[in-house]
DNA sequence: CTGTTAGCGCGTTCAA
DNA sequence: TTGAACGCGCTAACAG
């Protein structure tokens, strides 16, 4: 390896230099510049100088000079994300791809460090959050250069996520009472960090109750294991106006209450049925196979992406997808 | 809102203006900057005044400045990711925000760009991959000033992760073996994108097996559903020389195991023992409780941190933790 | 038409 | 405490 490999950053220069051009046709040449007409024995003397050499333009330089960055950057909350996150990030990613954004997300945003800390080090066009923004951290982030910033929960019950999650809720107690079931139990998730969720759904569940005319949920928390679950259906299925039928926070709870009725005897869903959210793998083949209901991650990708870009582009944001991307899907123990 | 608010970015000018100082000095009092004896008072104002305009440095220019970038970017490879690399790239980020240093994720690495486009736009200190990195591209980051790179999956079947992945599967098989089975078969994943995984927890489990003079094991692909798993468990129980334990390939497997056993009627772990790999919430509150080999995330944090910093600072990479982050959960299947 | 010169963008840091 | 140069790529204005 040269000494210069480790001594300097490959710059447009050197590039220039080895295609015995100057820096102006090197840039021209990379980005294609419309209007400037380059022979095509020029351009290829940049490239090949470019190969050889094995340059790549700092993006620092080009962002500071461009003064937009193409990096649209995510602050993942603190809760533990599965699998529809996952997926959901990916087809984000893919999204923004189509139209030239590098999506990156950031894990456990805001855990040591504060959030501004993160997004200053990567400058993004656009910031995606799942927690409302404060109006301090909102204002910053305009000033050094984002343009876009999405707060997936708005504060209060009013926008955003909040509204697919309570329709997810409500179509769980929806189902549940087409069935016939008048009383209703609630199992709610131990563990602070999906609150984000747990509220709405459990609040579009006491919606729906009420509307439908139902008694409110009996809402209990429920571990992921077997001794809370077993407590938990012990205390639905017992006294004079039990519980029928359960909704759970998520597929996870849903199984634990499963493993909980069986070790009770209670049967499922005879003598007590069960709806999850979130469509695991695993749901279709636990026994029995779990209903539940399922969120289109591509659609909410589709809106982010679609949010981003109209932001990007100074239009409006589009119409938030409310209701239209959660979908029940009945299976045998609901 | 101003006009200039949306026309200019706010720089350490109209900070410097605003104090009533000079550009010099809104950058030492910013950095602390050793060495340089600025009045308390003069620091005052300087914070003031960022304060009062909502001042955020430019990323861009500070690490075009600097020559360095504070991030660190890992390129996610294809495969669906659970809740163990959720767990993981958490724990990631934490350990590199000690050190000041900002973690950031890209998913679907190489789906439509070339992943060129990806670490371009964000040049960052270092790179985290799972597929190993070809030569070009290392050396198209080193010129572009990532001076590290970490390719979790060497190629070859040598080093990096691939040997805590066979590990785990000679814990498999091991653990069977242990228990008196002879007989092994191997629930393989029908996902061409896990791969990566499957093969070395495979290549584990017949090397464990030839090792305690064991038959090979008896390979059958299983995908997540029921028929699928009722015909592998038919084919693994049927004969003369029936197999009598199955190593799965994740928990997913092994629970999609469970329930084709149990439709088949043959009981576990009596008739047939299963063990899977990952310890999902889940797995522990399936009927039987899932026998199941984890991996420590916490552990593998820990290392791909020390890597990256010590990559970093120009000091040789920490022993790989092959062997002592997997570990052995017995529950009721195994 | 082809290619060059020069200056900008913004924070950092040396020399004064 | 400050003026000025620097890092690197982009691009308007200009020259061959």
């Amino acid at each position: 390896m040269s000494d210069q490999a480790r001594k300097r950053r490959l710059t447009s220069v050197d590039v220039a230099r080895e295609a015995g051009v100057s820096r102006a046709t090197v840039s021209y040449v990379l980005n294609d510049t419309p209007n400037q007409r380059i022979p095509e024995a020029t351009r290829r003397r940049v490239w090949d100088a470019v190969d050889r050499l094995g340059y790549a333009p700092s993006a620092a330089a080009r962002s500071l000079r461009s003064g937009r960055s193409e990096v649209v950057l995510a602050l993942l909350p603190d809760w533990p994300f599965g699998r529809m996150v996952g997926a959901m990030l990916e087809q984000l990613a893919v999204a923004l791809a189509d139209v030239g954004l590098i999506f990156v997300a950031h894990p456990r945003a805001g855990s040591r460090r504060p959030v501004a800390e993160i997004w200053k080090a990567i400058s993004p066009a656009a910031v995606l959050t799942w927690d409302p923004i404060e109006p301090a951290d909102q204002a910053a982030m305009r000033a050094a250069g984002v343009k876009v910033t999405v707060g997936l929960f708005q504060r209060g019950d009013a926008g955003g996520l909040a509204v697919s999650e309570q329709r997810t809720g409500r179509l769980q107690a929806e189902h549940l009472a087409a069935r016939g079931h008048r009383r209703l139990g609630y199992a709610f998730p131990d563990d602070e960090r999906v609150l984000v969720f747990a509220e709405p759904r459990l609040a579009g569940v006491r919606s729906a109750c009420a509307e439908l005319g139902l008694d409110p949920p009996d809402v209990r928390t429920v571990r992921i294991d077997r001794p809370s679950a077993v407590a938990a259906v012990r205390q639905w299925t017992a006294g004079p106006d039990p519980v029928t039928a359960v909704c759970a926070y998520n597929d996870e709870v849903a199984v634990a209450v499963l493993g909980g009725a069986r070790e009770v005897g209670v049967s499922i869903p005879t003598d007590l049925a069960v709806i999850g959210v979130d469509d695991l793998p695993l749901s279709a083949i636990v026994d029995p196979a779990l209903t539940t209901v399922a969120t289109d991650s591509g659609g909410l990708a589709a809106y982010l992406a679609a949010a981003v870009i109209a932001g990007l582009a100074d239009e409006p944001a589009p119409r938030y997808p409310g209701s239209d991307i959660v979908e029940l899907i009945v299976r045998d123990s609901a």
